[in-house]
DNA sequence: AATTAGTTTGTTTTGCAAACCAACAAACTG
DNA sequence: CAGTTTGTTGGTTTGCAAAACAAACTAATT
């Protein structure tokens, strides 16, 4: 890409012709993400752009090798229109996601495909180790690919983090506070300018967007991710919330039963300890009275299959999940006023048991009788949703340079 | 106003050199009634704009009187700068707030002074002839500032709102459902262009940023009516949160506990059901032994008079409400992670009771132990909040043609 | 010939940079 | 001490560059 093309993401104060040709080119290049393949012509129409102004804009983007030509025949009246496409096989971003058991680390094509990946064990107590451990990884992988362009990395972490400075503030799971991934990444290597670090839940509600089949519209929109904990990526105009001090959504936290169950993080009832996959798991061993230290690592995967199997056992401990899944989700509901709510993780692999649970708890809820609900899907991201979320991120940077509402 | 420019608040799907203008005067005029008085200078500092373009535009501000200059000397060195205000006495806006039981029809200055106002019985079971009747007490109001500009019509109605159409989609309160209150008012003076319905929670939140004193950082916000329900209005990014069916923020109906009090919605365990003005009420009752059917127009008010008196059972009434609401808010947190939430409604007149409990209920429901919370303050807003709101919808307007973001 | 796609040319709007003028205070000067 | 010089800040003028636009043009197809 035009190295001469200034350091975007920069704060705006006020609009110039430079801003309004970035502007512009985000908007034509997403244009074409989205509606490919598209001619200039209905690109025109589209943005109500001139027609002069599209094909001077589409015109750096062939140069940039983003787009590409590709002059398709039809039957119809009239000349031919040269579609556009993005290119594919140019421009690859790393992606590196974060787990508390497990990283991987990858380099994604720019249209969701992974081209490489390798999976380490995470080593959290030493986080810059680790993580320069991971950029060399990443290296090697990007290496195969000598004649892609590097658009940066992205990387997930299951806890608090501040996307703007690239810190994770506070990642219980990992142990890690305070932790300057932008500072260790720029050390390690200051040739990588494009840093993105963001909440694994946030990341993939980014990917929904970029990558998602189920054509997600943009303007309200949840990420929920269930797991060992519950957290979320909320999506409200296209933007990214985030909150006052980067917590927006950490909904594992949310009272759902007052004076109920004491939670690690000190209060009574918190979500988590009724909707998380250990709670799953916790109740599934009481319901097959399973005593405490037998089947020790007995998982969320394991209910699944057991659930699967049509055990009852297993079916009821799902289905206890997805009452107080409703129960949370009505209360972000209420909040929200989302137009969908996307639900990943791994309990979503037992969807038709997980989804008629949600469905009748919500109805039970039903807000003030006549409003209309959000609409509750599972995830449509392929096998791991924060790596993809992670790809997301550097992606998102090269489509959209500014966020500007209406 | 200079009736050449176009209408403002259409769809923006690219940028050319008008928008840009207006982007930028928006920026200017905004710039101008947060820091007034300001020098030009100050300003081309301030929106890195060139002093040129600023003069310029600055031109164009004062020749459609929204601002005016103010020669003050000072004693610093150099030439002394002329001082830009917001001029006030010019410009008015129509303000109508409807409450199931009174209604106020007011119009109102650009600085938020009230320059005159009717109070109305609320004549709810006939919307159309009643918001008829406010228009014509709004005209006659509006004839005694003969030299006044007038800049459009707000509206704010307790109950679900489509801005965007100008339509109360349902206001149980009223027993109003789909009153398309845009094409009443342009039905009655089609001359009449610029009219805004809003909530009357979400219009105080804008209330807040536009005349509010404590100097609030439109990031990250979020303002909490307090009443017969309980409603908020959400501000992310200087955006007023809508969500998809127009219900976002309507917390009064988020389960604060499980199979909890029956609520009027179906649901049990509303928030509105433990923490709302009623619930207040029903609770002083309750410690008091009043019987039902005595003392059946025993309100708020009253309960709010007599912990004034320091009375212990108004006080414990006040405070169950307090710790109630410290419940909801620690939730509301955990969903928006918002930097201040401004409490309205008349048990805000306890703030010294209210506070500590409020307090005191967040501070156990800490989140992670570490987290810094959000600051809760009651609202700065004069007698009538929802009045000032439906104001600033207006007022908003003057000031910030484009809703823009980074 | 009709139709649709895309380019070229010249114009308009806008913001920008630099030089300029204006107004003031403090220091300096005869 | 009056007048002048210098420095500093505020605001305007002038010419220019970047961008989008409109309209006329070319291109390719049925």
């Amino acid at each position: 890409m035009d190295p001469k093309r200034k350091s975007r993401h920069v704060r705006i104060t006020s609009i110039n012709s430079s801003v309004v040709r970035n502007i512009n080119r985000s908007i034509i290049l997403d244009a074409i993400r989205v509606h490919q393949p598209i001619s200039r012509s209905k690109i025109s129409l589209l943005t109500r752009l001139n027609k002069s102004t599209v094909s001077s804009i589409v015109d750096t983007l062939i140069a940039d090798e983003l787009i590409a030509e590709d002059i398709d025949r039809n039957k119809k009246i009239g000349r031919n229109p040269i579609n556009l496409r993005v290119k594919k096989g140019i421009h690859i971003v790393g992606a590196i996601s974060i787990d508390p058991r497990s990283t991987i680390v990858a380099v994604v094509d720019i249209d969701g495909t992974v081209k490489a990946s390798v999976t380490l064990r995470t080593e959290a107590n030493a986080p810059e180790a680790f993580i320069i451990r991971c950029l060399e990884e990443l290296t090697a992988l990007w290496k195969k690919f000598p004649s892609h362009y590097f658009n940066g990395i992205g990387i997930t972490v299951p806890g608090i983090v501040d996307s703007l400075h690239s810190t994770v503030v506070f990642a219980p799971r990992l142990g890690w506070e305070h932790v300057d991934i932008g500072r260790i990444v720029l050390g390690h290597d200051p040739s990588i300018d494009a840093v993105a670090v963001e909440n694994d839940a946030r990341a993939c509600a980014v990917a929904e967007l970029v990558f998602g089949t189920q054509s997600i519209n943009p303007a309200n929109y949840i990420f929920l991710s269930v797991g060992a904990g519950i957290g979320a990526g909320i999506v409200v105009d296209n933007r990214l919330l985030s909150g006052h001090s980067h917590a927006a959504g950490e909904f594992g936290h949310m009272i759902i039963v007052e004076n109920g169950e004491q939670c690690s993080c000190g209060n009574l009832g918190c979500w988590e300890m009724y909707a998380s996959d250990r709670a799953t798991v916790r109740r599934y061993r009481a319901l097959k009275n399973i005593q405490p230290g037998v089947k020790a690592n007995l998982c969320l995967a394991d209910v699944v299959a057991a659930a699967g199997r049509g055990e009852p056992e297993a079916v009821e401990a799902v289905k206890r999940a997805a009452y107080y899944l409703g129960l949370g989700i009505s209360n972000i509901i209420r909040a929200f006023d989302p137009e969908f709510i996307v639900i990943g993780g791994r309990i979503t692999q037992c969807w038709d048991i997980l989804a008629p649970g949600i469905s009748e708890t919500l109805s039970t809820c039903g807000f003030l009788g006549t409003r209309t609900s959000a609409v509750i899907v599972p995830t449509s991201l392929a096998d791991n949703p924060p790596l993809l979320g992670a790809a997301a991120l550097s992606i998102r940077k090269i489509f959209t340079d500014y966020k500007f509402a209406l």
